[in-house]
DNA sequence: AGCACGCCGACT
DNA sequence: GTCGGCGTGCTC
């Protein structure tokens, strides 16, 4: 017998498939997904390797396989999954083999390191000295004071934590040890992802009438073990949540695991802790990539072993080593972090999809403002549309006004902030009352509008926003590569008061603290939020009411409730709707919708201030309306007549490499060869010529691309796969000087 | 990736 | 002569 092995190395030339012997001895051991070390090439040590099929003979002269330890393998269903990928998103099957291996085995490590954890803990010697020592004020470092009173307060305390709530640092603590009033000590913990201990408290919440049908509909799917598609489509707080946690104690109540997929960014404790009050720890495994390898490691053990059969993750969770799947659920399922930007390129949607077909159950996706195209699956009866229009706490919507911006510069207000919005901010400050302030840095690309008309320059071929470039000092479509001369003139109302827009979080924050300096405010974006459990302190500082104004970005809108809040003041809407991107509209709506139902979900009602320089834009318009029916109607109108998904498919070839004229060579070759194709068998796709990427020049690769509009199906998988192999033959794509990636609907556009 | 093979200049 | 530089090519 032999076996088709796949090597687990990161050499592109390796990643393909060699025939060995199985040896007698091991035919019971050897089956598809089986870790297997073998002989190769030349080399002294092993090099380990799966099995991805098993057939008679082979055409080679073969060596033997030398040893299969099972554990750590895949399992059949794995390896298939690894395969249809590999096709589906035009990559090796090593390359997605590596999303199912075991956190930690990546590298080619035979046996597995699991280590006890150690950490720091700091802990006061005597509490009665150190009170008293503070209160005679002995004391000339305000650090140490911090510390200590900390200390006093929450007790035994571990470093690093200890560090983060007090904003010291080690020099500190390490000066309290060394004055004998504190002691450093080393203690084995067990890694515990979860952030605080929720206590159990199974209390089921009563459905409202729409909740039940929904969930008898998809419950009845789990019975019968049949696969369907389900996007339950329910405004904020219509109790999506109620229905996933009641469909997933369903599965284990049937002894059967289920996936819950959730965005990245919203995976914080309080997502967690709700099922955990629920189901309990023991039963839930959680991932997601804030986890230190070791905590992902033990997470991991807990799903294979059979432990836990509730799994909350982010995208690569959906790879989880479940066995006997009842449920997949993706909640917020619009949310662009699904679909991988990195090789293999999926989307956790697909993928999810397809082990629910295979394994003849039930996928469930949820949002308030779903994603146009499983919108459009509804429609193709693909997918069964359940529809959520009452909230279940009655809460009432809030109140959204809309300022238009260019007004206030003609009333000479320069400041980030309207009229309106600094009253109200004030006004909030008197009442005691919380403020989110939203500033969208979605679009970090410069646009060009003028201030008195808010025009912005777009592309006569593709109506997509043109962008600044300052290098050339161009406007330029990503799309189509038009460009033009930078305007100095409004070609709509002929002012030259045209700026180029681009502003940050923290200038938000200082013209905050100059405008109100009693305000306390605190600031969350990728800067302040890379420590571990930074995003949760901030959080929960907001919560416990420990600042007035929360500053943010995206971060902020995620699906946290914050009772005190009555005010939220979007920047600058403009920003999302200015993105080089087909879907600028839609995203704008569902960040804008999202972060409206941030304000007033306590007692009091909510007021939202939308700035904008396009107040009559139809998706303003709509989220000010908070008509979200106006709006997909609209918008599925325009991507239809503009040819734009869901109606057809963008596939983005790209290609890179360190010099500019090979990054330019291969990408013109692979143009001509697909225009060949097309051209020769009819093909009915529409080929855009190989231009430079927007970006042109990322960490000193040249990126260069070819934009198609098709229908994606079969046979462009084919051809997607045929212009894979093609590059391969490409001597700088061969010896490593070019790189190439094809990515269909990706969510970057640039 | 690794390792061998081979072709060429430099140096005991 | 032969040592070592690295470009090229192969690994079931």
């Amino acid at each position: 017998m032999v076996a088709e092995i796949i090597l687990n190395s990161n050499a592109k030339e390796l990643n393909r498939v060699f025939d060995y012997n199985i040896p007698e001895t091991m035919f019971y051991k050897a089956m598809v997904g089986s870790r297997v070390f073998v002989q190769f090439g030349n080399r002294k040590q092993l090099e380990e390797g799966f099995i991805i099929g098993i057939k008679e003979s082979s055409e080679f002269k073969l060596k033997s396989i030398e040893k299969i330890v099972n554990e750590n393998g895949l399992t059949e269903e794995k390896v298939e999954l690894a395969k249809w990928m590999a096709r589906r998103y035009f990559c090796n099957i090593s390359e997605c083999i590596k999303l199912m291996l075991p956190p930690g085995t990546t590298t080619k490590i035979i046996e597995n390191r699991i280590k006890e954890k150690n950490e720091n803990f700091v802990t006061i010697i005597d509490e009665e000295v150190v009170e008293s020592d503070i209160e005679e004020d002995k004391f000339k470092s305000a650090k140490q004071v911090r510390i200590l009173k900390f200390l006093l307060d929450n007790g035994e305390t571990n470093l690093a934590d200890l560090l983060l709530f007090t904003d010291t640092t080690r020099d500190a603590v390490k000066a309290l040890e060394k004055k004998n009033y504190i002691t450093i000590e080393k203690k084995h913990v067990e890694r515990n992802p979860f952030f605080h201990k929720v206590e159990r408290q199974s209390k089921k919440l009563e459905f409202t009438e729409e909740q039940q049908n929904a969930y008898n509909e998809i419950s009845d799917k789990m019975d019968k073990n049949k696969y369907e598609e389900y996007l339950i489509y329910g405004v904020t707080g219509s109790g999506k949540t109620e229905i996933y946690l009641q469909l997933i104690e369903k599965a284990l109540n049937n002894n059967k695991t289920s996936i819950m997929l959730v965005p990245e960014i919203s995976l914080t404790p309080q997502t967690v802790d709700r099922f955990i009050a629920r189901f309990g720890e023991e039963n839930i495994a959680v991932l997601h990539s804030k986890l230190s390898i070791g905590e992902r490691f033990d997470q991991w053990n807990k799903i294979k072993s059979g432990q836990a059969k509730i799994v909350i993750g982010a995208r690569s969770a959906i790879f989880a080593p479940v066995q006997n799947l009842g449920i997949i659920i993706i909640d917020e399922e619009h949310d662009s972090s699904y679909k991988s930007e990195s090789t293999p390129r999926y989307n956790a949607k697909d993928v999810a999809r397809y082990l629910c077909y295979e394994s003849n159950i039930p996928l469930v996706l949820g949002s308030a403002t779903p994603d146009t195209g499983s919108l459009y699956r509804t429609m193709k009866k693909q997918s069964v549309l359940l529809r959520l229009n009452k909230r279940a706490n009655n809460a009432k919507l809030p109140e959204i006004e809309v300022v238009d911006l260019r007004e206030e510069l003609s009333k000479k207000n320069k400041s980030m902030l309207s009229e309106k919005l600094q009253e109200s901010i004030k006004e909030n400050l008197e009442n005691k009352k919380q403020t989110i302030l939203f500033l969208n840095r979605r679009g970090f690309s410069t646009f060009v509008m003028c201030r008195d008309c808010g025009y912005t320059a777009k592309c006569k071929n593709c109506d997509i926003t043109l962008t600044y470039h300052k290098s050339t000092n161009k406007l330029k479509c990503h799309y189509c590569g038009y460009e033009t001369k930078v305007i100095t003139k409004c070609p709509e109302c002929g002012s030259e008061n045209i700026r180029y827009f681009g502003t940050g979080t923290q200038k938000l924050e200082s013209e905050i603290n100059t405008l109100f300096p009693e305000a306390k405010t605190i600031r969350m974006d990728v800067d302040t939020v890379t420590k571990k459990n930074s995003h949760e302190k901030i959080l929960t500082d907001f919560k416990e009411n420990k600042a007035d104004i929360l500053i943010g970005t995206q971060m902020v809108v995620k699906g946290h409730h914050f009772p005190n809040v009555t005010l939220v003041g979007v920047i600058a809407a403009d920003g999302s709707l200015n993105m080089n991107d087909y879907r600028a509209n839609e995203i704008t709506f569902q960040i804008l919708t999202q972060v409206a139902g941030r304000a007033g979900r306590g007692e009091d009602a909510g007021k939202v201030i939308i700035q904008t320089y396009n107040p009559d834009n139809f998706t303003i318009e709509c989220v000010k309306q908070q008509n979200d029916e106006m709006f997909y109607n609209t918008e599925m109108r325009l991507r239809k007549q503009l040819k734009y998904p869901p109606f057809c498919d963008i596939i983005v070839i790209g290609v890179s490499s360190k010099d500019e004229q090979i990054t330019m060579k291969v990408a013109q070759s692979l143009h001509k060869y697909l225009k060949d194709r097309v051209e020769n068998e009819n093909i009915g796709i529409m080929l855009y010529k190989a231009l430079p990427a927007p970006i042109d020049k990322i960490k000193n690769k040249y990126r260069w691309r070819i934009l198609i509009k098709c229908k994606f199906g079969e046979d462009i998988i084919d051809l997607m796969n045929n212009t894979m192999e093609k590059a391969q033959t490409i001597k700088y794509c061969k010896n490593g000087d070019a790189n190439i990636s094809i990515d269909v609907n990706p969510t970057n556009m640039i």
